[in-house]
DNA sequence: GTGAAAGCGCTAACAC
DNA sequence: GTGTTAGCGCTTTCAC
């Protein structure tokens, strides 16, 4: 029995521990998730049983009888780059600490990405969803049949929690910080109609830059990768403005390396900044904006926490909840020249 | 009844589609899951109803009934720097490829990682285990029951599938070009005893130099990210060797930072090498070891869909597989002067 | 082509 | 304390 145990093709039953242990599935049952109306004899025969066997519970199984699936999904547009590996490294750490597992999913830009989104939330007791990964309509259809729901970095829609970073003030600090080091023509790296994100970082240089008395920044739509800034920036560079603007990091420092090739000097040619102070940026001396990336997916997983206990217990729900995460300007080298003490 | 459905706060079962429609549950199955056993004109209504409840079938249940979760699992120690972000990606995008969802687990260095792992088993049909997460016991033991499972970057276990990166040999290359540039002196930054990727570098960097009649380099513990390699060279650089070698590429950076504060110049004073290829490695000018990160993920999935689909048609399992990814040196400018033609 | 009904593995009421 | 049993939502024979 034990050897049939050990070499076992298939995962053992409350059934089989039970017949082993000599009691009833619901004795099984109880003995292994700590009720106190088992005596402790039997406890210890029903794991014995269970070890024997190496009984886990089929969570399909317990998710049905239970009516939940301890699990929650995050959904993201990749997982490139650091950022989103940090968000979601929060979540999980958030999530599991609630007693939840944690079910990815990335769009990319699949054409499918929707009826992915929809299989998920048939899989989860909550779900995040980041940036413009799915349309209104769909996460308007997932909040409607009641399935807790946060918006990460996205526009709120109506009665669904949000939770953002702070971008069109923190722009404003970056705007000003590059017109005290005399720029006056700026282009913004980006596409403002691609990622809330971006549009909010666009909408806050221009408001700034309009106060200051400069002409908008050009924006130039571009990929968020290194390879879309690097090649929006060769065309670029060849009348380059006093300063670029990346939407993030990687396209910042898509320019860095479009600017090395071409022998164009930053910031002594021009100006360049970025986005998200990934680890990369610090090294490349890149002035960028930090954002609370862990804190973002914590926070997302406790809220989700929170209202899923809320639907349980039957509670009144609470008014969507709207959180804006503070975020820093960093200043290194690329901005410009800085006198000795203003350096870090 | 649309109304009700729109602002319903349960999701909707198989039995109330059923009814809207006119049908028995058996033909609503049938008609979404696209039997060929049912009239169009059925198949329509059918529908028609699903889309008015908003119906999405639970997958508990559906689990249950097919004996399958359509779920993989990948356990990494943490999701900190691109490099799990990477294999998670590869992993994720071919298992969604295959209709599989991904659940992650991040076992961080919790006391109780086994028993999640364990559990994780419980809701997924295969599972990834990257590097020394969980020891030989538990992956035993999940083996045993088994589900279908490979590891990552981990010493082979008996019977289970193997993919790892090259790191013996690319060691050797490594030291080769570090022998060349004249370094005789050597210090490696880094666990051996901790992660097994780490062993097997400092095994090839260790053999290496022995042939090449040099001293074996100083293994200096260390963890793998950024501040863990800063302080451990704080102390190093007050007498630094001709090289130290990174057991990655965050630990070579933090020896970059410390260096920059000490005022030691890189490659000057000492010789840094890692390994992962980071962006940050990029533009720290950093030397290091490219690996196929995404491949490694997609392989994963790859194998693990091989190895369901033979359990579930009761194949002959074929024997243990074990891969090793290619990996490639890179030079930068941290390992030493290059004349012109040997820089990029 | 469709319906009735038997599970899938588990939890929790309800008996005893 | 423990056993019996009724579901949880779905898929899939087996009848018709």
């Amino acid at each position: 029995m034990a050897m049939k145990a050990l070499s076992g093709s298939k995962a053992a039953t409350i059934y089989q521990v039970a017949q082993l242990a000599g009691v009833s599935i619901a004795t099984v049952s109880r003995a292994l998730r700590g009720s106190d109306l088992v005596t402790e004899q039997t406890r210890a025969r029903v794991q014995e049983a269970a070890r024997e066997l190496r009984f886990t519970p089929n969570r399909s199984g317990r998710s049905l009888a239970e009516g939940r699936h301890a699990a929650n999904g995050i959904v993201f547009p990749d997982l490139v780059g650091p950022y989103y590996a940090e968000v979601i490294l929060g979540y999980e750490e958030t999530a599991a600490g609630y007693g939840s597992s944690v079910l990815i999913l990335a769009t990319h830009g699949r054409a499918d990405a929707a009826a992915k989104v929809e299989e998920l939330a048939g899989r989860v007791d909550g779900m995040a969803v980041m940036g413009r990964t799915v349309d209104d309509e769909v996460v308007g259809r997932i909040a409607a049949i009641g399935l807790p729901l946060v918006l990460l970095a996205r526009d709120p829609v109506d009665g669904v929690d949000t939770i953002r970073t702070r971008n069109e003030r923190t722009a404003e600090a970056l705007a000003g910080h590059l017109l005290a080091h005399g720029h006056r023509s700026f282009v913004f790296l980006g596409d403002p109609a691609g990622a809330p994100d971006v549009a909010g970082r666009y909408a806050g240089l221009a408001a700034a830059l309009a106060a200051g008395g400069v002409a908008a920044p050009v924006a130039v739509p571009c990929g968020l990768d290194l390879e879309s800034g690097r090649k929006a920036a060769r065309k670029l560079l060849k009348h380059p403005p006093d300063a670029i603007v990346g939407a993030n990091d990687e396209v910042a420092l898509g320019v860095h390396l479009a600017a090395e090739q071409a022998g164009v000097d930053i910031p002594g040619d021009v100006a360049v900044t970025g986005w998200d102070d990934l680890m990369a940026a610090r090294f490349a001396g890149l002035t960028t904006v930090v954002q609370p990336m862990r804190q973002l997916g914590a926070t997302a997983a406790r809220w989700l926490h929170e209202r899923i206990a809320e639907r349980e217990q039957d509670n009144q729900p609470v008014a969507a909840r709207r959180r804006i995460l503070p975020t820093q300007l960093v200043v290194r080298r690329s901005c410009g020249e800085h006198t000795p003490e203003e350096s870090r």
